[in-house]
DNA sequence: GTGAAAGCGCTAACAT
DNA sequence: ATGTTAGCGCTTTCAC
């Protein structure tokens, strides 16, 4: 092995001055003699040393680390946990996020400790994690309405911050898409394009956002004279896109507008409207929602409600930051609003 | 905010005990009076205790902690940086690896800091994270296959494992498949089912693991007498595959049989068949490769030839967990064999 | 502007 | 089996 690393102890000496002025130069404390930060910087590359954050940590309180938990709802299997991970990262949403919140980090040195909290020993981890002073504070994707993490987390006064609106109401930040003007849009669109025969795929309406999207859409059928919109849930995958287009195109044939609660269950949608011979958008209209990669992997191209998820996750990462600073003491929300990309499936 | 934490000091005063009692209870070392380990264990949740982990990590030297690494090997734009983390997590391939890794880790106690490594100063930060013992090595997977990462881990003697074997040799411990293998399983299935006009979409030729199951491919489609099989090279995504067979499909319209050197691909490419006519498997067969979710999500399903990502990211995580403790001083290399699945498509 | 010294909260070696 | 004690490497008053 290579040996014992450097110390403060090591640099001052080489530097010929003392610990706490090398410390003063690494942190960049000002009253430090401009000669002498050369001679400490000097000092430092001979030596090769890096700080210990350990023992910063220890002094600081601080690690300029944050959990980026993604948490679920149940009491998951065993069996079930990796799947959990692998479902959550296989939705291009997820990748935006982490995106967005490294976008805000790096450039701060900071660093996102993954966790999954689908189980109740996992959130309890969570929470451990924080109290151990792991991590400064924790950003949570909720997957579900009813997850218990956020209540947990405010209880323990840890700091942390949502994405999405808790279900609960608890004294946390978040930051939040206008959801409902979002499905407005979807609605104003396809009925824009003289679709009559429009039908809707939701997301799992135990999710908030999926209820918001959809209020927003009826609101707006409704206003303009649409009472009824036919409806399946679907579980914001391809598969479930498929599904639930399968459905409705038997029971409403005549359909000519659809719109999908998100990007990957349009995908779905699009799939077996091709399958069955139906031209997008020339025969039914797609509207999706998100405006991930998959709105642009789709064929043909999705027209779709554009959700700013890095400058989301960006933000509740900034509002995270100012609250382990201190900057920030009350809960704050920033609500995002939707815009609506026009590409070809509707 | 709340007051002061409790420390294993006021533990021991509720216990009435030393702190090197309490801690001994704590880290579950033996040589502890039963009844004394109750009473602290009371002391520990009346007091509502958590050990201080940075602390502990400066006596220990130890975090718990690994960074997982999405290395890159060029000199990327600030501009692109954000791209490479959303296409990186884009392919389902990572979101296995996670699920691998943290499978292993969780269990542990252990945790996984997520890190991008696609640029000079980034591949730095990495190193320096390393060497100030934020995390106590690392897991590093490429998507180039002249990272230099793997180089400067070695060469400042920090642990470290490699998801596949790096292009020049290093003194690191890796897990890799035998991809070769692979190619062979997948060009002897085709030729099996009775193709005899096959073409084939490679992955990025910079990348070792697309040589190499082109190169098993090509070798068996030899041994069988078949001397020349036309070539695309892909870019591991569902748009490179489209558009490599539309090429293909340009230049060879009576092709019979693809072999795609990963799903996402394979995926492109049955949609095109599609798009033109071609049903899969009757007048095309396809294989991709890694049996992905978007093996499953592909119409038809993907026979595919497995790559068993999440065990092979879980003995790259042990292997690092081993290095770590001391246990295992010798780079290590474990390679997985690649398996056929026969779904729907060939 | 710089140094001396006091901890931060824990583990582990040593003494008992 | 338990207690005492010496650090781990750093930041941060407080003197000067």
């Amino acid at each position: 092995m290579s040996r014992q690393a450097p110390t403060l102890e090591d640099v001052a000496r080489e530097a010929g001055v003392s610990r706490a002025t090398v410390s003063r130069v690494i942190n960049g404390v000002r009253n430090v003699d401009p000669a002498i930060q050369e001679t400490v910087r000097l000092a430092i590359s001979r030596t090769g040393y890096a700080p210990n954050q350990a023992a910063r940590s220890l002094v600081t309180r601080r690690t300029e680390t944050v959990a980026l938990v993604v948490s679920g709802a149940g009491g998951v299997s065993d069996e079930e946990q990796n799947a959990f991970a692998t479902r959550v990262l296989a939705d291009p949403f997820f990748g935006r996020v982490v995106s967005g919140v490294v976008g805000h980090l790096r450039p701060r040195s900071m660093h996102p400790v993954l966790m999954f909290a689908e189980t109740v020993e996992a959130r309890e981890a969570v929470v451990t994690y924080l109290r151990q002073g792991s991590a400064d504070g924790a950003l949570v994707v909720s997957t579900h309405a009813d997850d218990p993490l956020p209540a947990l987390l405010a209880g323990a006064g840890l700091p942390a911050v949502l994405f999405a609106r808790p279900s609960r109401p608890v004294a946390l930040s978040y930051v939040d898409l206008a959801h409902r003007d979002g499905g407005r849009l979807a609605a104003e669109h396809l009925l824009g394009r003289g679709c009559r025969r429009i039908v809707t795929v939701s997301g799992p309406l135990a999710v908030s956002a999926s209820q918001e999207r959809l209020a927003g859409f009826r609101d707006t059928m409704a206003r303009r004279g649409h009472a009824y919109v036919p409806l399946v849930q679907g579980g914001f995958t391809v598969d479930s896109g498929m599904a639930a287009m399968t459905e409705l195109l038997a029971e409403h044939p005549d359909v000519d507008g659809v719109f999908a609660a998100n990007d990957l269950m349009a995908q779905g949608i699009c799939q077996v409207l091709r399958e069955r011979g139906r031209r997008v958008p020339d025969d039914v209209a797609v509207v999706g929602f998100d405006d991930s990669s998959a709105a642009l992997a789709c064929r043909p191209p999705l027209t779709t409600v554009r959700q700013p998820v890095e400058d989301m996750a960006a933000a509740m990462a900034r509002l995270l930051d100012e609250q382990i600073r201190g900057v920030r003491t009350e809960p704050t929300s920033i609500i995002f609003d939707p815009e609506l990309v026009v590409r070809a499936s509707a």
